[in-house]
DNA sequence: ACAAAAGTGTTGTCGATACACCCATGG
DNA sequence: CCATGGGTGTATCGACAACACTTTTGT
């Protein structure tokens, strides 16, 4: 069974093809400029700023369905993608969102339209490199940009909540998953490592002893290039050992910054 | 609107109260005889064990519905509960296993049951007292018991896989979850609290180095009180300082055992 | 009295922190 | 040539692991 890409037949009839009650939404969170990004959409209408989400097919799995959805706004396959939880309070979507946004663009759906129930969400969030992404809005939305995590305003429903339980998730594991190597393009810089460190953590970093400490884990790799370009001295750039890193994350990287 | 106690209404017509596509397990787990044990269900007719498990109202929240699935198993209620995964897969839940056994009990639903469609499962864990359960069966199940983690056999669809991920999680999350206070009863000695999380992380640890780090926390709250009654000498009981653990758990437990 | 379990103390090692100096580069 | 940022070294302190002896209690 094909799915329609007519936004027209997603509305009247997208419950011949999802999964009813079950949506998701994905934080995608990329680095730039020394800074952590999220990618949102800005939806037609009602102008209100949103994680990228979806629905699950009726006969696919949860984690492709994410999968689908980041592909679809970031172009990108093959990427880390974790759940890290279900948002399942019966308020939390609000068909009166839908509900407006559709009139407003002349489609009168019925009052039992699959859209006005009630949907849980299970969260996920994707790790990539920034500067492999193409954001593409959906119908449903007029932007899909980046910004940076300390200026998000207010968002659509409770996804300010879902975007803050990923960050908090993403600090958690830290030591657990491979947060570096998938945020940070193929080659970095220590300094660019220790941004990012700072910015999950919101805190500073001794710039010497996270030097020592990250070459100890050995899961570095010092390249013979450096970075020319910027002013001043030219940092040397790294590389994961992606063996190393992998086998290391299983025991955790050890202490607790 | 009332939910109805007999089987067979449950079974015709689940759907009129249920969510649709969303069910839910919980992963019980209690501590005694040095050993933690995990609360299993017999089902009927097939004899296969399972997670204790449900579905979610219309209108309840998913977290509510797992203390209430909680609840009818165990008698407790405010306890620590905590989803930790959705399971996804879309051939994971497997309607023969329902038709079987609903078949074997006289009952005949129609193909199109709503029992018989794709459900996602989220996966709860709670934390209890095992001295404060009462385990009962439900109308599905002949009986309700207490299983060592490590004397489990095959479980239903992918009750094996739920519990293994919901145990992985807890040994993750020792450090940062009041883990023992929710498995041990008030007053405990440090040998049990050693053995506890010995078990959970699945290996020896030292019995001084132990004491001292526990001390170390301050989180214990020393009794005048001994445990009188066991052979050999008789080890001071302990319990917990909460607001010294609650405030400790934030910056977690430091250090990776 | 003896075996088995519980309480406590000491030491060496290693990792974490704090701090200072040299090097490279662009303006 | 100097301001700025990047690379590296060292001393101190504290945490953790390894280890031994004493105390209690039931048999």
């Amino acid at each position: 069974m094909q799915v329609p890409n007519q936004l027209s037949a997603f509305i009247q009839e997208g419950d011949k093809w999802f999964l009813p009650s079950v949506s998701l939404d994905c934080v995608i969170l990329g680095f730039h400029d020394n800074q952590l990004k999220v990618l949102l959409l800005k939806l037609k209408h009602s102008g209100v700023w949103a994680l990228p989400g979806g629905f699950v097919l009726k006969e696919e799995d949860t984690e492709t369905a994410a999968a689908r959805v980041l592909k679809e706004r970031t172009g990108l396959q093959d990427i880390f993608l974790q759940q890290f939880h279900v948002f399942g309070a019966p308020n939390r979507s609000d068909g009166s969102i839908h509900r407006k946004g559709l009139l407003k663009s002349g489609i009168e759906p019925s009052p039992d339209n699959w859209l006005f129930q009630r949907f849980i969400s299970i969260g996920y969030y994707a790790l990539v490199d920034f500067a492999h992404v193409t954001p593409f809005p959906d119908e449903n939305s007029t932007e899909c940009v980046w910004k940076d995590i300390h200026e998000i305003g207010s968002l659509m429903m409770d996804h300010n909540e879902i975007l803050n339980k990923a960050l908090e998730t993403v600090r958690l594991q830290l030591n657990h998953q491979p947060i570096g190597y998938n945020l940070l393009p193929q080659k970095f810089t220590m300094p660019e490592l220790q941004t990012l460190y700072e910015t999950i953590l919101d805190k500073q970093l001794d710039r010497r002893n996270f030097h020592r400490k990250m070459t100890a884990f050995g899961i570095l790799k010092r390249l013979k290039e450096t970075r020319k370009g910027g002013a001043h001295r030219a940092p040397f750039l790294y590389s994961f050992d992606m063996r190393k890193y992998q086998k290391a994350l299983k025991q955790g990287l050890n202490g607790g910054w």
